[in-house]
DNA sequence: TGCCTTGTTATGCGGTTGCATAATTCATAG
DNA sequence: CTATGAATTATGCAACCGCATAACAAGGCA
């Protein structure tokens, strides 16, 4: 009868909430929605199922949770881009378009997330408003960008640059992310460079080694 | 004891396949991944779930082949726009790229399913195999059509701008299919012709009214 | 007309899933 | 040092999943 129960420790609730995200994350990602299950969530999350319960009033708020937390830090990792830009206009649109098109930003797991929330969001109102918010808020920073330039545009024009320039990075993401092998180091970044000047009549490549001095490596503190 | 069974008729294998393959789309793009069970398929096609397993080896199998009948049929709507074209190559462009922009190739459902299938795609290796020989497929089409153009471009060149331009139409198709309340009739067309214009340096936007004298209206003879 | 192949239905099984609930152990307060 | 409350584990359940197999009937063929 001497039953031997697993030894776990008590947290704050955030660190848990937090926990539970990443692992739900991580199990998308690697074996996409269907692998996902609660029981994998919570093994890798190293709790028991039940504990996921406790924290959350179904699995489909901890999935909601998840999609929100992801979105947020693609969101924060272009922003933190734009912080430490110059101020040059054109060396700050370079710089947001050359980190938008390798790592992290970059990355097949992305890609899969996204693609996984995806169908979630045409179902679920809260993840479709997370995701309409998220979308169009990248945009909007690049038409700040492309409003900061020199040169006279009315806002219809930066309105349709804004999505063009916006579609040519998107298309170029989702290939990076899927294809990886077909493209050399930083061909994505100077196409990407070239392409968005090219739609805006500029030439923004000249920018490109003075925005980022070092265009193919991830900055090296990746994880805490 | 009177056992009263569903009466049934016998189809042609052709017929029976294509339907279990449709209905596991429309389950897919209505339901997502998950609400699509052997089971919801059948009654979809108006079948019992065990005629699945005696037209397919495994549900894993329908799958796959309702991912490539979707990709074919995209690609095929894609190409059908090119054999209709002018022969003039800046018309043929013109059309090609307007043809990828507006309906029936931009539709919300088209990306529901894309993106349900593309988590597969992750998994299977038939299933990245078919994808990738759709990607590339496509995008060498398009570069073929650049080609075509008049002026001199090297073959580095001209992969480069198909890249570019493939992912204008890309981006741009997402956001379509995403947002169709966000853009007004025949916007994407517009802005998906300038620029890829921009990008190739010509100007596409003068042969848009030729090459396709009605841009917003689908086809109307749409079902059978 | 009557048989015979096989397309189709019907039924059942082992495994899994999300969720509810009871049992237990950790951490803190007094 | 002990008591109390809550975080966590453990157990169980109803529903559903894909798949296997058996029973049946539809339609061609003699």
């Amino acid at each position: 009868m001497a039953l031997d129960r697993k030894p776990y420790r008590r947290e704050a609730e955030d660190k848990r909430r937090q926990a539970l995200v990443d692992a739900t994350l991580a199990m998308v990602a690697e074996g996409g929605a269907q692998s996902a299950t609660v029981r994998a969530i919570a093994q890798r999350a190293g709790v028991t199922a039940g504990l996921i319960r406790h924290y959350f009033q179904s699995k489909d708020q901890l999935v909601t949770a998840a999609y929100r937390h992801l979105m947020d830090r693609m969101t924060a990792e272009s922003s933190a881009v734009l912080s430490a830009a110059p101020r040059d206009p054109l060396a700050r649109l370079t710089a947001f378009v050359a980190a938008s098109l390798k790592p992290p930003v970059v990355d097949p797991e992305a890609l899969i997330l996204w693609a996984t929330f995806l169908q979630e969001t045409h179902r679920d109102p809260a993840m479709k408003a997370t995701h309409a918010q998220t979308y169009l808020g990248f945009r909007d920073m690049l038409q700040a960008l492309i409003a900061a330039l020199p040169g006279e545009r009315d806002e219809v024009s930066q309105r349709r640059l804004a999505i063009a320039c916006n579609a040519v990075i998107d298309g170029l993401w989702m290939e990076g992310c899927l294809l990886p092998e077909a493209f050399a180091r930083g061909e994505l970044v100077s196409i990407g460079v070239t392409s968005v000047g090219a739609i805006l009549g500029i030439d923004l490549a000249q920018h490109l080694h003075l925005a980022d001095p070092n265009p193919s490596e991830p900055v090296p503190d990746a994880a805490s």
